[in-house]
DNA sequence: GGAACGTTTCACCGCGCAACGAAGCGAGCT
DNA sequence: AGCTCGCTTCGTTGCGCGGTGAAACGTTCC
């Protein structure tokens, strides 16, 4: 853990890490796997910068198998990257602070391989209204009814006690509340998708159909 | 100027710019050569590291002959370094965040060669009250009354119409508002110095002693 | 004009770090 | 057990950058 903020900025200061934190902006966590992709770069790579980042306490680690998920440690540490953001490029387009795309990612985005923002957001509570899921402190479990429900749409979805693989929380950043992750959200996305409820528009917008609608709307969802 | 945040803490990233930016996160403005005392390298090793900082607009510079002077070109540049020194060694030693020298600094310090801090801030109110100054937009002008105020005292303050270098307007960090730089800030400053009416202690921190309680009060300041 | 001074530019050296290939570890699946 | 898969560690290479000395530029003062 460096003294300064010099150190902390070393960090930050690679384009590889760069685009890792930037996946990892929103909250959700990837494997190392994962974001070695998304960054271009081999694992062994990937693992030496996440290694830093973790020493460095800007990112946290959580194992579960083979895989290990990172995200990022803290809160503080999305402001100060969008403090860091803000100062690049600060009088470029001084109108328009807007971004179209920021809107729609608020509103409906996949993260990693389940839903989040405001729809994930209130899929969620759906799910938990209707005792889908249960939840307890930061433990979810999927229910009997709630497996039933899921083999409706045909994704097989087993009613574990407290599996993290099969459903956990995430923190969703734009909302500030929790989503669904884990196999079974990501199960109901990829069902989403296949039926055209939901079709993938640029990075990680989702975008909601006419038929995707009235699925929503079943679970009082208005999208 | 970078595009994203890693190129804005690749300029942060390095121990020589970070004591640079820690003597300019006040607010003040300080030459390049001082900088290089300031921060162990020299002059040359200065030059370059500044030129980095202009470039990557973390720093604005004002030329005033043969000195050119650096400041932080924007508090949002201050936010950010606050937001990262913060996460910085988080957990570490986390009862007396208050460091009892913030609180000394804030109230009266010496910012290069003149008074900032909350009494200098009072001290530039209490001159443009009696009209030693006169204050239009940023520009500062020493009035006929104000350099008579000053031969008092026996340093020399030309009533010049608007000469930078005899006054002008620096932002106080601590106090959001502007105090008085320049030569005749820094005479006073001197004078207040050489009478004993405020001593220096540890980096910056200005005292006022008994006697300087009561020249201050003559002007109207409790100090 | 000349000298002193603050600052910048140039050329060079040396360290640090990011990238990869190869190999090793550990968990899960059949 | 053997295999696959995700991830890490080790060793190597190569580029980038911070540091200094030498020299040039511009300003100020005598």
């Amino acid at each position: 853990m460096p003294r300064g903020f010099s150190g902390i900025a070393a960090l930050l200061a690679d384009p590889t890490r760069e685009a890792m934190l930037a996946a990892l902006a929103d909250g959700s966590a990837l494997p190392a796997g994962r974001l070695a992709q998304l960054a271009g770069i081999t694992p062994q790579s990937a693992s030496g910068h996440l290694r830093k980042l973790l020493d460095g306490g800007v990112v946290s680690v959580w194992t579960q198998g083979r895989f290990r998920y990172f995200r990022l440690a803290d809160e503080r540490v999305a402001v100060a990257l969008e403090a860091l953001a803000g100062l690049a490029r600060p009088r470029v387009t001084p109108a328009v602070v807007q971004d179209p795309r920021s809107a729609k990612l608020a509103a409906a985005r996949c993260c990693y391989n389940h839903m989040a923002g405001s729809l994930g957001v209130a899929l969620a509570c759906a799910l938990a209204k209707r005792a889908y899921i249960k939840i307890d402190g930061d433990a979810v479990a999927l229910t009997r009814a709630g497996s039933r429900w899921a083999e409706e749409f045909g994704f097989a979805a087993r009613a574990t006690s407290v599996d993290r693989r099969e459903v956990r929380l995430c923190l969703d950043w734009t909302e500030r509340r929790f989503h669904l992750a884990g196999r079974f959200p990501g199960g109901v996305l990829q069902f989403l998708l296949e039926t055209g409820h939901l079709v993938r528009q640029e990075t990680r917008v989702l975008c909601v159909t006419p038929s995707g609608k009235l699925w929503f709307r079943g679970l009082g969802i208005e999208a």
